[in-house]
Formats: structure tokens, sequence, C-alpha cells
DNA sequence: GTCACATGCAACCAAAGGTTGCGTGATGGT
DNA sequence: ACCATCACGCAACCTTTGGTTGCATGTGAC
């Protein structure tokens, strides 16, 4: 299985830097609607809609109708899974720079 | 500043999964070429020169010709600073989820 | 009831990822 | 030296995705 053995769609979702704003600003202000989050962000809130039904398609948030509001929540299980996903790979590179770090180290020593 | 103070740019790099796949075999293999590269991808090596394109601009790659080839191979300080932002993104959102925890704890407590 | 506000929906646009097709330049075998 | 081959680069074209504007709908407050 490949190094990068994780969830594409939950890492997509998180790769957007639009979506990682968004996320911070749930957490920040404990949910939101796409119109609160369109005013601290550099888009429109139709654009902010989309993104949060992407999240929500893949779990990270989820609404709630409310009034005449739809609210947000983050879902901090699948928020945690998608952390330790993103911990997870770099963790892989991390290992693989470390080994190539001993190799060259070692053929060095080899050498020198 | 935000939580998510990284660069955009080379989070994008590293954000779609086919780059990811690429690092991951660069590391593996010490380096590739567009069409070796390819041809363990899904694929076509067109598109694979084009990701290699994006992973150089934001420096997380090298080219060097090498006969008729050019080689590509991973610049590990630049990935490894690429691994850091990650990890800090990941602890970030850590850090928000246990603070919410702890918080909802106290609530528990007050109320209970 | 009516006015305001938050949503939802549709059309439209631009950028990104992907493909095919073709032209070019260096390798290598004969 | 010559020619087939292999690796590349370039260009045209398609589809998806992120973004916008404009308009219709529904719910709340007064």
């Amino acid at each position: 299985m490949s190094v990068t053995a994780i969830d594409d769609e939950l890492w997509s979702a998180v790769g957007d830097p639009i979506r990682r704003q968004m996320l911070d600003l749930l957490l920040a202000e404990n949910g939101g609607t796409a119109t609160t989050l369109s005013e601290h962000l550099p888009v429109t809130r139709q654009a902010v809609a989309k993104h949060l039904g992407v999240l929500d398609r893949v779990g990270l948030v989820h609404a709630r109708p409310l009034g005449r509001e739809r609210r947000y929540e983050v879902d901090e299980a699948q928020l945690a899974r998608a952390v330790a996903q993103l911990t997870s790979v770099g963790a892989a590179w991390d290992a693989r720079l470390h080994r190539i770090k001993r190799i060259a180290e070692a053929i060095q020593r080899g050498q020198g």
C-alpha cells in the first residue's frame, strides 16, 4: 500500500485554502452560516455555500436548520481523523527523509 | 494571523493526490523522470510533466538534464518545510479540538 | 400583511487537471 | 555515418472545480 494510504476525498476537502479557513472560523466561532462565514472570507456567500457542501459531503461539518438560518458545525471526530491523516502523511515523508539522510551519512562514512 | 499561517502554494502543491504519489515515488526510487513516474501512475506522461512543473515552481523538486532524460529529484529541505506546515496546521486544529473538549467538560462539571 | 434577511438555484466564466497528436533532439545499434 | 528509438516539449481541446452575478423562495420580526 502506498505511503499516502489516506482518504483522498477527505484530504482534498482540507486541501483547499478557503475550506481550511472556513474550518478555522467554524472552530473559532463555534459554528456559523454561509452568510456569517463569507463576511470573514474573500469570496461570496455562494462560493462559501458550495464549499460547505463539499465539507458536508465528506462529513467534516454538519448542517442544522435553526430558524431561518442554516447553521453549520464542525464534526470533531471527522476533523480529528483528517488531522491524523495529515500527521500520518507528514510522518511518512519525514521517515523517508530521515532514512535518506542516514543512508547518505553511511555512504559518507564508507567513502570518507 | 490565521491559524493556517502557511504558504498556500506549497500546501496546494502537496494537496493534489497525484503529486503526493509522485513525491512518494521520487523518494522511494531516489528520483525519476516524467516517463518513469507515469509508468506507476494512473495518468499520462504529459499530465505528470505538468505536475512536475508545479512541484518545480514551488521548489519541492529540481530537474537535472541527464543524457536525453530530464531527471527530477526531491528537494529535501523544501519537503521538510512542507511537512512542518502540514504538522503545524494539524497541531493547530488539534489544539482547538482539545480546547473545545476542555470547555465542554467544564460546562458539564458546572451543570452536573 | 409586509419588509427584511438568509437561502437556494441557474447561468455563466476562468483556472486546473487530463488527454491526444505531433514535432524535435539525443542515444544507440549497425 | 545513418536511422530507428526513446524521452521530451508544445499545442489544441475537454472536463471539473472554484468563483461570480442575478433572481426566486421561504422564514422571522414588526
